[in-house]
DNA sequence: TTAGATTCGATACAGAGCGTCTTAGATTGA
DNA sequence: TCAATCTAAGACGCTCTGTATCGAATCTAA
């Protein structure tokens, strides 16, 4: 299955003849796939691959072409979307750099881009290609920088060496995650700093900095499915 | 929308004319739903009004009468399945109460019950009614025997008195739900173990216990959608 | 320049499932 | 008996699916 940005064509300046894949039709698509998620009262089950092409002026067969199934295209969609504007920053306080970028996650669920998150999770659940897509194009790249800043507080003596990461960052951005997906609360910069105020105090080093063994190599933490 | 589960007829002894409803169809109907979605691959998604019509035996018509949505009769064969299994105890400490429901929550969750959850969670996604009914008949009443579990511990000393009890909540099953839905990681006791180790860790009372103002009115702590 | 390859937009097609409706029969209270 | 309400069965028009076919367009290679 397709699940990649892949222009398939020219590749080391050799080309298949033949008339070549349309980029604007390409374009058109996705933005259309991104435009709809996006909008109010629209999700991925009323989604329709004719609305798309139509929409897109382009013929259905040539999103049958590109995207297998409308995840597949969902998960295209949604790949070319990731913000970049998701980063940690360096303060110095590890505690400051993870709520900052807690702040700017809920905020892009707050948005209309937060539709396409719950589009691609709600689906996800009866589509094993969305979900993984999203863990490999979303989440695992914002982990990889969570590691890295985790590792700088270990560093500074601000967090236990012994402590596992995945574990920390489950208890920060699993109760985020929790309300965007169940609704039975809000998602404020209030409720970002309670959460790091709570989750924090269990976390911080409690003896002098030591090596550490399970943040030393906390890149290949991630479990299997 | 209906979607209690309500038998709708013979109210205090009076009964309207008519053939009565089919108490083995509406059985049938429900019990086939909930066969269906927690069947390995089948999520809300591939579940159809007339395949359950044809596996019960039932007129399609007679589901439709019953349910206006798929959602609304996903929600009933959910809400009719909400096992009774998953309570707290008081063994006298807070720590242990909850995270011996957690240890029931995700075993339940790994279970063939789990996929009824993520098909609920999943479409509830695109649909409010759904997510709804999961935070009204699932969600809300285990909520409400937390806030005493809590409360229990708060008049014991053993957390803090001026704690909000949904956020000590959501960072406890939040990464719960956040790994059961999003699958980037295990949902094993020793998670649970872990996990309580961490936040309770923050939660604890840090001064002699004091009249508890947040926990006292938790019931009502719910936040609006 | 030409032949072959590949894509394009458009549309036709069969199939699945939707939600409504009709039918004929069953079961109740008045 | 009769009106009311339910039942199972299935016909109906509709939308969307995913595939196939069409002529036109655009590329490479000979």
């Amino acid at each position: 299955m397709r699940t990649t940005v892949n222009i398939g064509y020219e590749i080391r300046g050799k080309r298949s003849p033949g008339r070549p894949r349309s980029e604007r039709a390409h374009q058109a698509i996705l933005s259309c796939t991104l435009k709809f998620l996006e909008s109010k009262d629209n999700g991925f089950a009323n989604l329709t691959i004719e609305n798309i092409a139509a929409e897109a002026g382009v013929g259905k067969a040539t999103v049958y072409r590109w995207w297998p199934t409308k995840a597949a295209l969902v998960a295209d969609a949604f790949a070319s979307s990731v913000t970049q504007k998701l980063h940690f920053q360096d303060t110095g306080s590890v505690r400051k750099d993870i709520s900052l970028q807690m702040r700017q996650l809920i905020k892009i669920l707050r948005s209309r881009r937060g539709h396409l998150v719950s589009a691609i999770l709600g689906a996800g659940q009866s589509d094993k290609t969305l979900i993984r897509a999203f863990r490999e194009r979303f989440l695992k790249p914002r982990r990889a920088e969570a590691y890295a800043t985790l590792r700088r507080g270990v560093a500074r003596g601000e967090l236990a060496a012994d402590l596992n990461p995945d574990l920390l960052l489950d208890a920060l951005y699993g109760p985020i995650y929790m309300r965007f997906l169940i609704g039975h609360s809000t998602l404020t910069p209030a409720f970002v700093d309670d959460l790091c105020d709570l989750v924090f105090a269990g976390a911080e080093a409690r003896e002098l900095p030591v090596p550490s063994r399970s943040l030393a190599n906390a890149s290949g933490a991630h479990g299997a499915d």
